[in-house]
DNA sequence: GTGCCCAATTTGGGATCCAATCAAGTACAC
DNA sequence: GTGTACTTGATTGGATCCCAAATTGGGCAC
């Protein structure tokens, strides 16, 4: 439809589907399911999946089915780690060749992301659980991110950081409190430090901060991830006294 | 056969064809002709094909066929930024965890790739091409950094270096000659100032040196080829007074 | 030489079909 | 009741045949 083959659709597709939590994690799928919802036979289908294994973002097993994968705690600081080092490697090149304009585009993308920080942290007091708004504040942080990538012009480093990426699902996003109010806007606020020290044209400065802002972001994450296993213990408890 | 599903096993045929050189960057790839030559139908090698492109190993043109890459040097020099970024990691992480065993090991496949660099370039200097040699050498120098790899014991690291990795391509690397000697040499003698750093417990140390270690593997892979380069116009000029 | 049209390939994809495999249930022995 | 073997149903991996659309490589007129 949109461009090139069905398989190509369809891969893109699923993989926002599972990035954006729609899919969970650990969940099968069925190639007769998929080929009914997208219209098509199982041929286009296949080759999607294999795509999306080859990616990292599904396993095989033989005869079996292919499987959303799970990421342990493990494989998520792991993502971090090599995200901070692309992206700290992606920050040191970009920041000699960012222009007025490119530097006008990350104070955008850094305001849109602080506005949908106080948005999500409120609404998350309130009580609410809003998907498309995780989804969005998401998509913003990524969008800042990507101003960087783009600057950098280094297609390889940006397909892996991406790649990497990936590991940071929205679902739990809703899921905050708070305790976390901190680090959501420790994270915020680091992308300001990290422009002006693009903007004063300092490489290593940027780097480190970069590396610095990444890795945190991993330790939020990782306080998010443990809030929601909290939170899942205590309805089961709950559940089981009934 | 070996193990799992045909299109895995296809996968991984034509990624050692690529890779070693056996099927040339640029080439078009027939998917009739390969499920002949793999005792297939078209089905499983379509699917193999998918996954070679996501892996960025070939190109998918619509309704033209399926190419193997041809890096620019642009994209050359990336990949070994990117490898040099993430074996530094790599090395800082398995510098505390490698025991006794791992030293040796790495000495092994250090020593091994000693005699190998001996061997290639003099066997360069007699003017003989031996491409077999030319794959035993460079399998040698994957092994080293494979056993940090493995100590480092970080999953996604390893894929991405790797997937990096296959930039290396084994074809040119008989094409050296006396003015690539120091180069040569240079490279191999970093094994060992790595794996000192390794045994002294320097993390920081290991680091750097495997980021400049990769980095001037770089630099010789690009004289390497310039080399190359300078032959084939050699050879041009000389057919086409002929 | 340039432009245009046609035929041959080749791909993307659909529709069927089948063997191997696995999950789950069932029967059976103990 | 528990453990084991058998049967069954669902699903996958793959083969085979089919066809429309796109690309390519001429040939042919001009």
């Amino acid at each position: 439809m949109s461009e090139g083959t069905k398989a190509d659709d369809i891969a893109l597709a699923l993989e926002e589907s599972i990035v954006s939590g729609e899919i969970p994690p650990g969940s099968v799928l069925r190639q007769e399911h998929l080929s009914e919802q997208f219209q098509v036979s199982r041929t286009p289908v296949r080759e999607a999946l294999r795509r999306l294994a080859a990616l990292g973002l599904v396993t095989f097993e033989p005869n079996r089915g292919v499987r959303v994968r799970m990421l342990s705690r493990d494989e998520i600081r792991e993502a971090f780690l090599v995200r901070a080092e692309l992206e700290s490697l992606a920050t040191e090149i970009a920041t000699p060749k960012m222009g007025d304009s490119d530097l006008a585009e990350l104070k955008a993308a850094e305001r849109r992301f602080s506005e949908l920080t106080r948005e999500l942290v409120e609404t998350s007091h309130a009580g609410r659980q809003d998907l498309e708004l995780a989804r969005e504040w998401l998509f913003a942080n990524h969008s800042f991110h990507d101003v960087i990538y783009a600057a950098a012009d280094v297609p390889l480093i940006e397909r892996m950081a991406k790649a990497a990426r990936r590991t940071f699902l929205v679902k739990p996003f809703w899921a905050t409190g708070a305790d976390l109010d901190d680090l959501f806007h420790l994270n915020d606020g680091q992308h300001r430090a990290i422009r002006e020290a693009i903007a004063a044209r300092s490489p290593e400065g940027a780097r480190v901060l970069a590396r610095e802002h990444v890795l945190s972001s991993g330790r939020l994450l990782e306080a998010i991830l443990d809030k929601v296993a909290a939170q899942a213990r205590e309805t089961t408890a709950i559940g089981s006294s009934i």
